[in-house]
DNA sequence: CCTAGAAATGATAATCATTATCATGACGGG
DNA sequence: CCCGTCATGATAATGATTATCATTTCTAGG
């Protein structure tokens, strides 16, 4: 059975992540977390695998193997250069309506998505490229 | 500078990944590779992101945080479950022409894109979910 | 064709984010 | 208040990827 209401740890979770202006890893999230109440590392990991299991938030991994966190209210995508790593944040998600048509047409729960592209930043294209 | 023409690992990588039909792991290239020639993980490793620098492979993250890599040409995208783990593949890419236009009006170069929808799968959301 | 410097390679060790384990603590119904 | 269940924290283990470094392969001259 789901469980009806948050841990002590997805609340905390949860809160910190909402207060976010870009999505961050699980690592700084326990960071931030441990300054205010005590956990642990494995807590962390686990409650955002129940809070993405519930719809409440979702995840992108960088070019370096992080995996970042986010709540899904804030739908946000990026251009990533494949040489500096940099990421660029796109205005705006250019799939709202596409989710929402998917949602119906499908017999799969959407919760979230990841949209985001790769190639090379100014800069990099230039030099090396 | 950069290079003129593919290295032996890369040209050897960039032929098995054209002959898959699905994105597959840096490993498993490696023991598709070796049975025809001799060849080391790390070089692999190497191939392909040099590849990726080259807009010729692109790569996703798998939940269980294997990156599987891809040619550019096929273009494929996932609905992948947050609890079981299976991923359902999309009949078109939704992207074709939000991509093109943005190739044109935005500094960056774009080599390509992932895109991927996260929830639950039928069975899963009826049990669990 | 031969040679020296540069680039690529393979074997191996090291890294490090994430998971598994397990003993302990909190919780909720009876 | 008590017991079974789930949550938690500390720590060890995992495993994909990366760094290292000695060796081999290329390449551009000469
Ligand atoms: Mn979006
Ligand atoms: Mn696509
Ligand atoms: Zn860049
Ligand atoms: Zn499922």
């Amino acid at each position: 059975m789901t469980q009806v209401h948050c841990t002590r740890a997805q609340t905390a979770v949860l809160q910190v992540l909402q207060q976010q202006r870009e999505p961050i890893s699980a690592q700084a999230l326990y960071t931030l977390i441990k300054q205010q109440q005590r956990i642990g590392l494995a807590t962390v990991y686990r409650a955002l695998d129940a809070l993405k299991r519930m719809g409440q938030v979702q995840h992108r991994v960088t070019l370096t193997g992080e995996t970042l966190y986010n709540a899904v209210e804030q739908d946000r995508h990026y251009m990533t250069c494949l040489d500096c790593g940099q990421s660029f944040p796109l205005n705006t998600c250019p799939l709202k309506g596409l989710e929402l048509s998917l949602k119906h047409s499908s017999s799969f729960t959407i919760y979230y998505h990841t949209l985001e592209f790769f190639g090379l930043c100014e800069p990099c294209s230039v030099q090396g490229g």
